[in-house]
RNA sequence: GGCCACGUGGCCGAACGGUUAGGCGCGGGUCUGCAAAACCCUUUAAUCCGGUUCGACUCCGGACGUGGCCUCCA
């Protein structure tokens, strides 16, 4: 069976070929750690992950090859540095943030049901790698040095444009800031700029500086990759100018017309049909929906919607999201855990089809109509869906710190009492209570049992 | 202004040129002292206007609407 994918450098679906089958290559753009991950970074995390697992599954666990980056380098980040740790030397300062954020984001990672990526290589680690590609840049007059800055000469790139399919006619019409003096023209981008004391720097032939954008990728890419690699990744905002900056770049200091065979591009998220801003402070951390909403089901959520498709992200989803776990989950104690069922074909018929989850959800749907219950866990199994875990939590959830279990059971027999007397209203009175206190009855065929309300 | 994506039933969300996707919710029922839970049944669609076709939600064109990108946001 064939994995066909959308690219974007071709618009269009293709069958998926390897450079190398026995060694697969896949670069997705990561955070870049200078805030807590928001519900809009879980979603590359979780659609490469899935396609690291399908790859995984067609050419085997040790042929893939997935890089994942953490741009650790950025005017962001020193900015909050300077505002968080004013009295902290700056390095330091900037260590402390990034580290606790990607602390976070790994974390974060790992509660969405994740495998690690192969390599999470950071920026700073590669300052070496960037200096060398950029230095080559100039020798070959693809970039010039102005005013201390190392500038991108795009005019010297014939196919600057192709993957977001934009002209550079198109790109200034559109152009809403001003141009830099030290830019001989406006699309040109900066590869190199001089530091200031407060901004981290290091040395380099052109003074004291850091790396702009985009250089990052192309130096951790080729170091871990090659060259040429398989499928570049990220979330489609990143087309332009990230990726196409990256090939332009890469391509030119490579010399040759491919940096990827795939671009992969996932969708967009909004929040309750708004794009997440912090001007709107709509901002959803992904820490805060976690406490609320298992890690399953915000990746359940997640994939309920196609990659490609723009993704509302509403509260009302996930809610929908956990009832249906909680349905499926209740089938657990039927499933045979003597007999191991693969993972339908039709399933990976679905996911190998450009990852059509909603497509392999519906199948899932199907199975547990049908009473399959093993097929629809080897499906939630592979597409990273631990329902185990999710059990685990439900029990904990029980556990509620104010209230005394036993005096719950205590009212549930007293009640059963007054029921066997046929004494309802004295029954109800006790269901009354205990449904304040938050506590909800049902009355099964084997007993009483009870559960917290929402 | 340019480029792009999307517009399906109360809500979410697919496939497909001709045969009811699925889920959630609503409604009805079974069960129960009554509830809850569970189970069963049920309902509704394709923004608008043209075109291609024997036949279009599905292909093409247009209008309208929504959203994204257009230098540092996944």
């Amino acid at each position: 069976m064939d994995i066909f994918l959308y690219n974007s450098l071709t618009k269009q679906k293709e069958k998926f070929t390897p450079i190398e089958p026995s060694s697969i290559k896949m670069y997705v753009c990561g955070p870049t750690v200078y805030d807590e991950p928001h519900i809009g970074n879980a979603r590359p995390v979780i659609v490469f992950d899935l396609l690291f697992r399908l790859l995984r599954h067609k050419y085997g666990n040790d042929k893939v090859n997935y890089v994942r980056n953490i741009t650790d380098v950025d005017d962001k980040i020193n900015k909050i540095a300077l505002q968080k740790y004013p009295d902290l030397d700056i390095n330091k300062a900037i260590g402390q943030i990034t580290n606790k954020i990607e602390t976070i984001y790994k974390d974060t990672a790992i509660k969405l049901g994740c495998l690690a990526p192969s390599k999470e290589p950071r920026a700073t680690e590669h300052i070496t790698e960037m200096i060398n590609i950029i230095d080559s840049l100039i020798k070959n007059n693809k970039a010039y040095v102005s005013e201390g800055h190392v500038i991108f000469d795009i005019n010297s790139y014939s196919n600057y444009g192709h993957l977001s399919n934009k002209s550079k006619e198109d790109l200034l019409a559109g152009a809403r800031i001003e141009v830099a003096t030290y830019k001989r023209d406006p699309l040109d981008f900066v590869l190199w700029k001089p530091s200031a004391l407060n901004e981290p720097s290091w040395d380099s032939p052109w003074g004291r500086g850091r790396p702009g954008w985009h250089i990052e990728c192309s130096a951790m890419s080729a170091k871990y990759l090659g060259k040429v690699f398989d499928i570049h990744g990220g979330g489609i905002d990143l087309a332009f100018p990230h990726h196409e900056n990256e090939i332009a770049q890469s391509c030119s200091f490579n010399n040759n017309d491919k940096l990827a065979s795939y671009f992969i591009h996932n969708g967009s998220l909004n929040i309750e049909g708004k794009k997440m801003s912090k001007s709107a402070g709509n901002v959803t951390l992904l820490t805060e929906t976690l406490q609320s909403f298992h890690g399953s089901i915000v990746r359940l959520n997640m994939l309920r919607t196609h990659y490609r498709q723009p993704i509302d992200w509403t509260e009302r989803s996930l809610e929908q999201t956990e009832n249906v776990i909680r349905k499926w989950l209740s089938a657990e104690k039927d499933i045979n855990t003597e007999f191991n069922e693969e993972v339908p074909t039709e399933v990976y018929e679905s996911l190998f089809d450009d990852m059509n989850t909603p497509m392999a959800i519906t199948h899932m749907h199907e199975y547990f109509n049908k009473q399959e219950y093993n097929k629809l866990y080897a499906s939630l199994d592979f597409l990273g869906i631990d329902l185990k875990s999710f059990n685990d939590t439900l029990k904990k959830d029980k556990k509620i710190p104010q209230i005394n279990e036993e005096a719950i059971q205590v009212l549930i027999e007293e009640r059963n009492l007054a029921r066997a007397n046929k004494d309802y209203k004295k029954s109800d009175e006790i269901r009354n209570k205990l449904e304040i206190m938050g506590i909800r009855l049902k009355d099964m065929a084997n007993g009483t049992a009870w559960e917290q309300i929402e």
